[in-house]
DNA sequence: ATGAAAGTGTACAGATCAGTTCATCTTGGA
DNA sequence: TCCAAGATGAACTGATCTGTACACTTTCAT
């Protein structure tokens, strides 16, 4: 019971959110995907909107694990804190790069009120939190600030690569993250 | 003929569309909502998308004149480009701010081959060939990567305005823009 | 082996979707 | 005054949407 099923309609139901869109992803189209009744699949959420926000949890797991796992391979916290950008271009690197999932989230469920806005928020609240720490470690004189302008520069090289015509906006961002944790740590 | 039912059934689903997003915005709520009936809006527009491309079209107008005259205002290029952030911040004050609308279009329409998404990436190309002709003449060593590092706060404050739970995104890039601005030019 | 839990296929409801048809009405210029 | 172009309402097509009903089968622990 707790095992299979339902996580794997999770699992696909994600890639292929992130895919097409979640409007233009019908459940119908999803059950035919992912091979799972859609008797089932109403079982276990019993609205759509429930099954979109397990995927925006089993998402946001998934990618911080991600994140902080390579940035952790970088060694050092003020080495931690540049390896977040070459993930980022590792990201964008893969052919089914298709922005962050929390911001087309909440593109597609504009109300800041609508529960999958809010959790798509959470998300970003969570990285920045974890961000902070880091920076923390790293003896950042402000490492509230210094967390939340390497964020800024993030978001804006995940939209940018998602939609600009940039060679490497991972690369750019890095250039100016350097700049701000050299000063930020003197 | 020209003048009016057409270009009041732009302007008018360019703000429902922002407010509620385009999938979930049908023909007929467009109908009711804008007074215009549906076969006129057909007879326009012969399908929903190219109605999409026509509000996209608008609101890249009406986006980059706002945006460049504010910057303008602000007197020479370097003042100018730091006036971009000043203009964000009154942007995201208003209380019907809901982001960038060629981020929600390109979320919605993943495809990177599809019309819209196309011409959002459009929109976002043109923002940066203005902002590095107004680097050039601040006399940045380098104004096409000064106007990508601008961009790339720019779109992350956007977003970060959208979904996050900072106070002032705005403010955040504009003290890094500062300090971008200020090494550009030496 | 039995019985409950979990999963299945199919058909359906009721709403909404983009887009069409058609007969009628309004408007403005010659 | 007349005519053509533009606009209208309402009904309609056929597809698709979320969600449900129901009778059936599979799985598996006891």
């Amino acid at each position: 019971m707790r095992p299979s099923k339902r996580d794997e309609l999770v699992r696909r139901a994600l890639n292929i959110f992130y895919r097409e869109g979640f409007h233009a992803t019908g459940m119908d189209l999803l059950s035919g995907e992912t091979g799972i009744s859609k008797t089932t699949m109403f079982k276990h959420f019993h609205s759509k909107d429930e099954l979109i926000l397990a995927v925006l949890r089993l998402r946001d797991q998934d990618f911080r694990t991600w994140l902080f796992r390579r940035m952790e391979e970088a060694g050092e916290p003020r080495a931690q804190l540049l390896a977040m950008f070459d993930a980022l271009a590792e990201w964008f690197a893969k052919p089914d790069f298709r922005s962050c999932m929390f911001i087309k989230a909440a593109s597609e469920y504009p109300d800041p009120d609508h529960p999958i806005h809010v959790q798509s928020a959470e998300h970003k609240r969570m990285l920045f939190r974890q961000l902070q720490a880091i920076a923390a470690e790293a003896g950042a004189k402000d490492p509230a600030g210094l967390a939340r302008a390497l964020l800024l520069l993030k978001e804006g090289a995940i939209v940018t690569a998602h939609l600009g015509h940039e060679a490497d906006p991972a690369g750019d961002a890095k250039a100016v993250a350097e700049k701000l944790i050299s000063a930020a740590l003197d």
